[in-house]
DNA sequence: ATGAAAGCGCTAACAG
DNA sequence: CTGTTAGCGCTTTCAT
């Protein structure tokens, strides 16, 4: 049995007050004298008073807690998410409760059920199909839930958004691939559900547009038809593997995120080419890891806490009833980060 | 304004029955009529009803949330421990409550004070320091709040634990390099208040062992006394530059984790020595990115993922009053993944 | 098979 | 400056 804990009645009791004093005392509000606060203080630290959030929640019908979904939770970008919410809802005071999707729109429809029925303060998520689970957000919405996607988003939704803009990351690594004298740049994209998400489409759009502009119609993606394998390195590694199995060359690969780009090189390195002489490689998320492979990847930073610390501050704005109706959508800017992979004589310019 | 939502008393108005009647239908429980029953769902349903998991847990003073305190939150290793956990919480229909340390006690501190007003059922904790805020830990336990320690503990204080084995781990790392011929084998630990971690502590104590066990008395440490630099790759980097500028030398380099091997590794390179011919490097964590460094890392693997699950199981025993009264203690084992980093013509066992 | 009523611990409007 | 009272939405005992 859980030991008598003990609450505002105690407290109350005594010291021979009403719990309201007690009340005031513990928040320091309202007219109250110093010396009832005093001993009122003194009591509830001797009894090792702490105040049941529970119970607060149910009354104020705030619970000072938001809810996080992503869609997995061992990756690096969202771990880096997840701090700069935490950094923002932290001072607050508020809780974060996690959970994740793994990919799957029924579990992200019972996570998110999960964090309703919790009557969390508001939701940060970061959506697992651009046309699954609509219903359920759309009853978000109805319910006044405070809601704002990151990472990717649902077009259909009147829904805040805060991301990298990845139409502009797509296009600088291909840009900058062009501009190292590459002409036949594979896109190497991911399993057949995250190759859905605006993301991942839009880092291809991002693509396109600079093959165009370099006069280049044909896209070459690598990746749509072949079983989702996982790890990602395995998965980049099979795609490229087969590709130049069938004699197929290209002469650089732009990898949608830094994991496959390293299935990538290895495929690569596998059938003695060179990089990045041979074929240029870029990644994207700039991981820490990636300034130690070999060589270097040429890679595009994304600001993830960033991202985190404006999903969140979007949020708590709409849980603290300001600007309650905007629906805004905020693209933070990628960087390149150029390292050997892409550039052979390049001088490594970051700090060791 | 939040538009109101239906709780049980809308429905139970909506049908004429009494509020209990609606309990027992939402809950399949007690003598109740399958049409009364059926009406109730489908007013629910129409409705858009959902429980209040707040009120509820006021009431039955279960939160179904369990707070999970790491030291940080981006972490390779904290990540997986945290899908371990959620593994094992998700199906169990709880939520969990993640907050971190960040490596100060003040901060654990205000953090588990804010779980415990919470309510959480039970937590997971791994402790930043071994010494402070055992006061805190102590009061926990007479709360009788569920408490459970993962990847290092506080051994004053008799709480259940789940990590590696790290004495073992610190020993088949150095019994590895010595068994490829090493002698001269430096271990470079982390920054100070890490340093004093029991799983540091216990990595360094295997790794004296297999020396002794060599005839080798003298342990060569690097890091203490240097600043805490952050990132940890930098902060390696640093440690071992200054040694090999001050014309000290090794033959081998054991590093705590993979971030501090990999740092070390470029300090290596940069003074012109080869791994492993003139130094063998192995690292702790086989980070999935360890494979692809070069030349790829040797390292000790933790069981992560089955830490947070066994961490998460041991909870629930004591959250559903099983064996509530044991302490244990449970150690995984770390195995060793053999790459080129300590051995010059290792042929790579791993599929790719 | 159903209902009435109490109470979890807190907050807040109102009274004195 | 302090107290009374009602109620947040649910669970649970006891009655019918």
């Amino acid at each position: 049995m859980r030991r008598h804990q003990a609450n505002m009645d105690t407290i109350a009791q005594q010291v021979g007050v009403s719990k309201t004093t007690v009340y005031r005392a513990l928040h320091n509000t309202g007219r109250i004298h110093p010396a009832t606060r005093q001993r009122i203080l003194e009591v509830a630290r001797s009894l090792g008073y702490r105040p049941n959030l529970v119970a607060r929640s149910l009354r104020t019908r705030r619970t000072a807690t938001i809810g996080v979904v992503t869609v997995g939770l061992t990756g690096w970008f969202y771990a880096h998410v997840l701090e700069g919410i935490d950094k923002v809802a932290y001072p607050k005071q508020h809780g974060v409760l996690i959970a994740h999707s793994d990919g799957y729109p029924e579990r992200e429809r019972s996570v998110i059920e999960m964090l309703i029925d919790k009557r969390v303060d508001g939701l940060i998520v970061a959506p697992c199909d651009p046309q699954e689970n609509l219903d359920l957000f759309q009853q978000v919405l109805e319910m006044q839930i405070p809601l704002v996607f990151i990472d990717r988003y649902i077009p259909s939704l009147p829904v805040s958004f805060v991301g990298t803009n990845n139409e502009e990351g797509g296009y600088i690594a291909t840009k900058h691939l062009l501009d190292m004298g590459r002409r036949r740049i594979a896109f190497v994209s991911t399993a057949s559900r995250e190759r859905r998400a605006t993301s991942v489409i839009q880092r291809f759009n991002g693509y396109r547009r600079a093959l165009r502009e370099a006069g280049i119609e044909e896209a070459l993606e690598l990746g749509p038809g072949m079983p989702d394998i996982l790890p990602e390195e395995r998965y980049a590694y099979d795609v490229v593997d087969q590709f130049l199995k069938n004699g197929s060359r290209f002469d650089a690969v732009f990898a949608v995120n830094d994991d496959l780009a390293y299935g990538a090189m290895r495929a690569i390195q596998a059938h003695g080419l060179r990089i990045p002489e041979d074929v240029a490689v870029v990644g994207f998320d700039n991981q820490d890891t990636s300034a130690y492979v070999s060589p270097p990847l040429t890679t595009v930073a994304q600001p993830m806490v960033e991202i985190g610390e404006q999903a969140a501050k979007l949020l708590f704005e709409r849980i603290e009833q300001r600007n309650s109706a905007l629906v805004r959508h905020i693209l933070l800017s990628p960087q390149l980060v150029v390292r050997e992979s892409s550039c052979a004589n390049h001088k490594n310019t970051q700090e060791v």
